[in-house]
Formats: structure tokens, sequence, C-alpha cells
DNA sequence: TTCTTGACTTAGAATTGTTCTAATGTTAGA
DNA sequence: TCTAACATTAGAACAATTCTAAGTCAAGAA
């Protein structure tokens, strides 16, 4: 789903579309790299000198609450977005904090709307360990 | 794998078997509820009146680095920790945030060492939604 | 036994990440 | 243009975690 498709939607439900709101979304389409709240908010800070933590806060809850990004609790402590919603695998890597984009095909969930008697809602699959360019380091 | 049996391995890797470490491990072992840090902390201060919150952080932390006990990031901005690291799923309840253990057989990445590249060295298959329990609630 | 050393625990301060609050600004519709 | 509802802002409050420095404890050496 496109950027401009996901302002349509938004616009189409009677959510306000301020300017705000049009660019933290569109930061998430040009940051692909799991960014976390901090670095949103410091980044849009140069463009937008006055734009708030809580704005960016709110505005990242409501998209996700659309289901147009995805929040990623892989990293203790602290919130990561992402705005591919597609289901997919996340991989944390211990060394250097990032996060990865992993596909995983053949999950026995996928699809699946109850199991033992609870409703799924969302599927985070996460994997951590060492990426790739932390192994080339040595060590 | 039992208390028993962990708390001999930490002996024989020279692990000083303190009071305190004993009583969270064995707490863990008493409350399969997946409990947070807050939560067995305030526990264990009604038996160990002057345990202090450090410590217990610093050894649940010793016992994730150990491998013998799991930490889970399912819930924003909070640990849960589990004694059970045989590899199975978390499902987490958005209405009242408990944390449920869950069987899902025919995982594709069980057994995996490596990924993209990336070396593995941890699962953490979450699941979010409404729980069997909650369900029943009218709403 | 006493001393020493290193590891562990403690209380509370500091830090970090998130949420709340009250004032101000903006928007859409009457 | 007016109004009411909604959104944003700055910074305070809060919550979770980490850090720090002082105190405690256990084991081995003298």
């Amino acid at each position: 789903m496109s950027l401009k498709e996901k302002l349509a939607e938004l616009n189409e439900k009677g959510c306000t579309l301020t300017i705000q709101r049009h660019a933290i979304l569109e930061y998430l389409y040009e940051n692909r790299t799991h960014p976390t709240v901090e670095e949103i908010y410091y980044s849009l800070k140069e463009k937008f000198s006055t734009i708030s933590k809580a704005t960016v806060y709110n505005t990242l809850e409501l998209l996700s609450n659309y289901g147009l990004i995805q929040e990623i609790t892989i990293e203790k402590g602290k919130l990561h977005f992402d705005c591919e919603v597609k289901p997919h695998h996340h991989f944390f890597c211990r060394r250097c904090n990032r996060v990865y984009d992993v596909d995983v095909v053949g999950c026995p969930l996928a699809g699946k709307k109850m199991i033992d008697g609870h409703k799924i809602e969302e599927l985070r699959p996460y994997i951590i360990g060492t990426c790739s360019e932390c192994l080339k380091k040595k060590g």
C-alpha cells in the first residue's frame, strides 16, 4: 500500500490530514529503517522546528490504530515503527541495535484468527541475534 | 529443565548462588504468569524486605545471559520474564495486559541458525489480541 | 582469628522513554 | 464570520530502567 493510498484512506475515514501527520507518515516511507520515536522526532524537527513529541506520539498511535503503520516492541523499553504492515518478521541485532526486515515463508499462524480461544489481532514475529554486518566485525 | 537443575548449572559455572538469586529464580518457577519486574520486586520484598530493584534487574539479566530464563518484550515499555526457555509463542492481551503461553507447531524457523546472513540467537514469536477471558466480557 | 580481596547488594539518584496537561492554534461546518 | 470540535505545543509528570557510591558478605591468606 503506497503513501498516497494511505493518505487517501485517512481522508476517506474522516481523519484530519494535518501537515504534521502527513510529514510523519511520509518520513516512515522515506526511512525504511524502522526508526524510533526519537529518530522521527529529531528528524522532523529540522523541517518543522516547533513539532512536539506529543504530536509524534499521538500521530504514531493514530496511524497504528488505523492499521496503516506497525508498532515494533523488539527493543526493550523503546518503540520502533514500520510503514510496512504486510506480515513479515523483524530481526534485531543485539550489537548495533538495528532492526531488519526478514521474510519467512510458511508461518503456521498466517491467516489464523484464533488460537487457544484467544482472538489474534496482530502478529509480531521477532528474531534476536547478531546481524550480518556485525558478524563481519571481529569478536 | 527444573529449578534444581538450573541452580546446579549456575553453581557449576561458578556463579555465586546468593539468597536473592535463588529467590528470584524460584519465584519465576512458582509464578508462571510471566511477571513484570515490578511484580517480582514487590512480591520478594514481602519476604526480603531489603531487596533492591537493582538486584532484581541485575539477577534477571544474569539469569537471562546464562540462558536460564527468557526476557519478554511483548508489552511496550515493560519487561516480563519467563523461566520456561523452550521455544514457544507468547500471546499478549491488549485489554487485561496478561501474557499467555501458546503452543504453535510447525514454525519454519525452528532449529534455524542463520537467516539472511544474520545469526539467530533467540526467537520471540509474539501474538497480540484479546484473550479468551476478555472475549467473554461484553464489548 | 583477623585481614584482604573481590563479588554482591543496597538505597536512592539519574537517566530515558512515554504520557499527561493546560494553553493555544487550526479547521470545517453552520 | 462564528463556533465548536479537534490538533498541536511546551513542558511537567510519570514510569521503567540504569547508574553510583557506600556498605555487606564470603572465602582464602596470613
